[in-house]
DNA sequence: AAATTTGGTTTATATTATAAACTAGTTTAT
DNA sequence: ATAAACTAGTTTATAATATAAACCAAATTT
């Protein structure tokens, strides 16, 4: 039986690939609506996922405000996939 | 997004619900090399399952050892179903 | 110019997972 | 018959992880 890769077998962490599996980048606050999670839990679990290269995170400014975006990399496309594929096998689906 | 039921989001879990999934009682041995898990972890996870009623843990004897079988409940059945729909929805697939 | 809001980050705490140590007995070798 | 080794687990101490509360810097509103 294959292992589910841990860093994606989170549900935060899933919630945020799964999400960013089908845009482009995406603002902080438009991931805090998506998740509902809170915003010191986000920013812990973006991080996480950047340190890994499955996301990568950009900082600018938007009218004045500071503004964080992110996107999914290759790598977190393909860890995705492939945590996916496990699952499915794992449960017969 | 409906919330992924933490009782079975969790890898050693998951692996043993979704084994019983496919069989009657289950003997501890076997899920201890159907999951590769060490016996302390399996011995509570398993508690666990059963505390929520996902499972049920038959203890007995046989050639003078002690023996725990394990099997799903129907609630154990309808929880796993939903956790795959909830997955589904989440990821797509 | 004080109070509030925005957009986050850090960190302390709570929760959870895990493996090491233990229990209780059985079998085998001496 | 008794010590050593093994079976089949359980308990518990520790490690890892998740989470939210507290914080920060700057911008805006009053």
């Amino acid at each position: 039986m294959k292992k589910l890769n841990p860093l994606l077998h989170q549900e935060l962490r899933l919630s945020i690939i799964s999400f960013l599996a089908n845009v482009e980048w995406v603002e902080f606050n438009k991931l805090l609506e998506a998740t509902s999670a809170s915003k010191g839990n986000l920013s812990v679990q973006l991080k996480k996922l950047e340190t890994a290269d499955y996301i990568e995170i950009e900082k600018s400014f938007k009218d004045n405000y500071p503004l964080t975006r992110c996107r999914m990399t290759e790598l977190g496309r393909d860890e995705l996939e492939s945590y996916i594929q496990t699952l499915k096998s794992m449960l017969d689906i």
